[in-house]
DNA sequence: CTAAATTTGTGCTTTATAACACTGTTGTCA
DNA sequence: TGACAACAGTGTTATAAAGCACAAATTTAG
């Protein structure tokens, strides 16, 4: 399974979405320098606090971005899927990590060495911009939750969350199920409440046959309600 | 007075904070095109859906940026000083603004077209990494904060805003009172509470001596305890 | 394959904070 | 100068959501 696993996995060029903007050099440069590691479920990535070494692309599986808040409350910033880009805000900033990384299934990384990052960013200007454009959507997307998740009330917090996750992950071939199995307290923690309360309200939206659940199988049936919640707060 | 104020203004080459890594093309280009824009207390410089067209630069003057929430609920993003850059995440992100600013007092912007900001961010490799480097340091922030506002306590939000405020601003000249005067309802929509909330919370820290009012000057008496409060929640 | 641990689900209680309804104060401008 | 609007302050009530306790179901591990 190990073995299919790796015979499975793009390569580099083939998941870097800024590949194209790279010079022959800058590519040869890149296959040569990238590392590859294994996580396995709910192993730790990088911490919050740590300084960076790398800068991240998640290759194959899943991990969740998150915060520690008061109390041993956590807070989900984002779920990334294979393709996307982490690690590399801090690198950037010149700070530590503000946030950990954990595999929420056997993940696969690609790591490229920060200084072998910031020196393609610094001579390379599409790359650089490139990475100015996703950082530009992020902070917008950044601000956006915040109002959300302080103003809204828990139903029209978790009614985004399940509407983030699916346009996220995708349906499955039922054409309803969203692509991810979360726990109830994943849930809570993306939505800001508490485990007992994401229950609670996925109840509710189950009895107003807004979505259908299957344990931590989520399907959206009544999609323009749940849209229209998530509006209203 | 006016006059005054029009001596008073620095010129584009000191306030913008980028201007040495600029050839001298690009300088002279810059000199030629910005225009400057002067904006009366609460008068709307942009607005949450328009389509962005200049990036701009605080010249003189405060300006705040917010999102409205739910049920005309505000959310202030961040408050700005001279110096400092608005209005330029739109452009990049090829999005509509998603935040609305307003001038908080009388205020000097000067302004350069979308696209001459747009062309130098692609030309000039420096230019474009130190807006890479601020909206790095800009995304750490803004995911913190949503972490703050949304799990602390009202003590703590506030506690927390008025140590940004004294970051932001600094202090008068008694090395005390927060150098910016804002009114009870702005604090609560920095704090993410309700004006009465703010008023009483304010009333609290003044009885434990953490904090000294005066109308609407504010002065951090003991600030080990207020930032002890802040981290706390 | 059983025991332990984790996750899910539910009811009850408590609490933080919003909402509301006032009163007093200050500032503005016609 | 007097009227009106905006702001500051306070008490009371209402309520959303957290906290807690516990049972049932499911997963993990020895």
């Amino acid at each position: 399974m190990a073995k299919k696993h790796v015979s499975e996995l793009k390569p580099l060029e083939e998941i870097l979405t800024v590949w194209d903007v790279l010079t022959p050099d800058e590519r040869q440069f890149l296959r040569n320098s990238y590392t590859v590691h294994y996580f396995k479920k709910n192993e730790m990535i990088h911490c919050e606090g740590e300084q960076p070494t790398h800068m991240m692309i998640l290759a194959s599986g899943k991990v969740k971005v998150f915060k520690e808040g008061v109390g041993s409350r956590s807070q989900i910033i984002r779920m990334l899927k294979p393709g996307e880009h982490f690690g590399y805000r801090a690198i950037i900033a010149n700070e530590t990590y503000n946030t950990t990384v954990t595999a929420f299934e056997a993940s696969t990384v690609y790591m490229l060495k920060a200084a072998t990052f910031l020196s393609i960013l610094r001579h390379n200007n599409a790359f650089c911009y490139r990475f100015l454009e996703e950082m530009a959507t992020d902070l917008g997307a950044s601000d956006a939750r915040t109002v959300n998740l302080t103003q809204k009330h828990i139903r029209g917090r978790l009614a985004e969350a399940l509407l983030i996750l699916r346009k996220n992950y995708g349906l499955e071939e039922d054409g309803a199920t969203i692509s991810i199995y979360l726990s109830r307290e994943d849930l809570a923690n993306l939505s800001n409440m508490t485990t007992s309360n994401a229950i609670r309200t996925l109840s509710n939206f189950v009895n107003d046959h807004i979505i259908a659940m299957d344990g931590r199988k989520l399907k959206i049936i009544d999609e323009e309600q749940l849209i229209k919640i998530s509006k209203m707060g």
